[in-house]
RNA sequence: GCGGUAUUGGUGAAGUGGUUAACACGCCGGAUUGUGGCUCCGGUAUGCGUGGGUUCGAUCCCCACAUUCCGCCCCA
């Protein structure tokens, strides 16, 4: 048999149905803050994230899925949205629209040559938001609270953002500086990655988990010691403006975002869920001024954050969020006869043509089969064909609920169905009652025998 | 890049170096003369991830590969 490649996953069923849920209410969320989809490439120049991702670590080297093309180019898999976004941003000159600052987000699949572990695959669907050509700290608090508002839509309740600032390219060397001679001469009594840390990315030795929680890390020394005036200012405005906007957050001086163009604002937002796993971190973003001109383009300062839906859906299955998921459909048509089957065939296709959602039998089973079929789908309504009706133009309709069933005038039809689905809409058992529970609304007439919970306890 | 884990029908799974690979669910059909979801009866595997090896013989032992899940590194 052959097999998927590692770390993919194939979505599908209701799975599909939910992701697809997910991000038609990002579209939604981006679409109130006026943010505009973009669309780039999935592969591009190596070159771009080369320079735009920088070199330093791993990442570049060895978890790119590079190839060489038929025109002796070298390209890469797009591993993440910003640098791409960022090259059509100046490749565009979008900074010569009227419209600034350019706001920007995206929704599609990077991809990472990793080993695969919970929450990281080798094929990941990312979405994430860009915002170039301000520099406002409202902004850097706008994109924050647009992730949170994000998860908060989609039903997430234990999420946690944490913020921190690196400061500008000053602030920054100086705490690289105070960092390196603060732990080397502590570093043998450190892990051995940290070791290596210390000359790779001493930034990152925050981050252990080895040795987090020790006294040489608790005593280590902090960014917000090192930032000057300037950006210590910038920093306390995103507090505000986060405050102004309602969004709970914690100032956590070991966030330390792994890449080289990150300046000033990072964050990252976290699902503070049980069993979650090592990779508990849903979205992270930051600001990135130095970025754009790095790139080749004019100097524009640029915010952003991205965030994986793979993980998104993990969160949310974790935390036990029912998604408002249709999984129904309106009317299963049946028929035993070849001449019902011809009626079916284009019963079927007029009533799609007047805007149900209608199936069929394709596979031959008995009526007893399709009873079962329809089940299986969620049918509201089941249409039976009998030569007999049809002679008289009539039609059975049954509700798959309420197990009333009438016939109908085929004539009729279509009005009739859609007089029975609004009602549908009113009463989730489809009883015709209105209790006022959430779900049957029943005035204790209930004849529905469907999971109604009208006679329950109160 | 490093380490661990698993891989048996549509699904969940038991199992053994040796003739016919449990059980359950599901599915299909019948009892029910065209109206089901209960009950009863019957049917339902190219045979145990792929390729090698050991063996008289392997689903079970060994090796390699693929994929899964989990951790480290890294984290965009």
């Amino acid at each position: 048999m052959i097999t998927k490649p590692k770390g993919c996953h194939d979505i599908y069923g209701i799975e599909a149905k939910k992701w697809n849920y997910v991000s038609r209410l990002i579209d939604e969320v981006c679409s109130r803050y006026n943010y505009n989809f973009i669309r780039t490439p999935i592969f591009e120049s190596s070159e771009v994230y080369h320079r735009g991702v920088g070199e330093t670590s791993d990442i570049v080297t060895k978890e790119t899925y590079d190839f060489v093309d038929r025109g002796d180019r070298n390209m890469t898999l797009r591993p993440e949205g910003t640098a791409g976004v960022v090259r059509s941003y100046i490749e565009n000159k979008m900074y010569g629209d009227a419209t600034q600052p350019t706001k920007l987000y995206y929704n599609g699949t990077m991809y990472r040559y990793e080993r695969p572990q919970s929450g990281r695959d080798r094929e990941l669907t990312q979405f994430g938001v860009e915002v170039l050509g301000s520099d406002d700290p409202m902004i850097d608090a706008e994109v924050i609270s647009l992730a949170v508002n994000i998860y908060k839509l989609v039903g997430l309740k234990q999420i946690k953002v944490n913020i921190n600032s690196l400061g500008d390219k000053e602030s920054r060397d100086n705490y690289r500086k105070a960092l390196v001679e603060y732990f080397t001469p502590y570093i043998n009594d450190m892990c051995d990655d940290c070791k290596n840390r210390l000359e790779k990315n001493p930034l990152r030795i925050l981050d252990c988990k080895v040795d987090a929680g020790t006294e040489i890390m608790n005593n280590a020394p902090k960014i917000l010691d090192y930032l000057n005036e300037e950006s210590k200012e910038r920093f306390e405005k995103v507090q505000k403006y986060l405050s102004l906007l309602d969004v709970d957050f914690c100032v956590n001086p070991s966030i330390v975002r792994g890449l080289d163009y990150y300046d000033h604002t990072v964050f990252e937002v976290e699902a503070d869920i049980k069993d979650f796993g090592a990779q508990n971190v849903i979205g992270a973003g930051g600001r990135y001024n130095g970025l754009v001109k790095q790139l080749d383009g004019p100097d524009t300062p640029g915010m952003g954050f991205a965030s994986g839906l793979g993980r998104l859906m993990l969160a949310i299955e974790k935390e036990g969020i029912e998604l408002p998921i249709d999984d129904s459909v309106d009317c299963f048509v049946m028929y035993v006869s070849e001449t019902e089957k011809d009626y079916a065939t284009t019963l079927v296709q007029e009533l799609r043509m007047n805007g149900f959602k209608v199936d069929t039998e394709y596979t031959g089973r008995g009526l007893k089969g399709q009873f079962k079929q329809a089940d299986r789908l969620n049918s509201k309504f089941l249409l039976i064909l009998n030569d007999e009706d049809l002679k008289d133009n009539l039609i059975q309709v049954k509700n798959n609920k309420t197990k009333q069933e009438e016939k109908v005038e085929l004539d009729y039809l279509m009005y009739y169905l859609d007089e029975q689905l609004s009602q549908e809409d009113e009463c989730d058992c489809g009883c015709g009652c209105d209790c006022g529970d959430d779900d049957c609304c029943c005035d204790g007439d209930c004849h529905c025998g469907d999971n109604c919970h009208c006679h329950d306890e109160d």
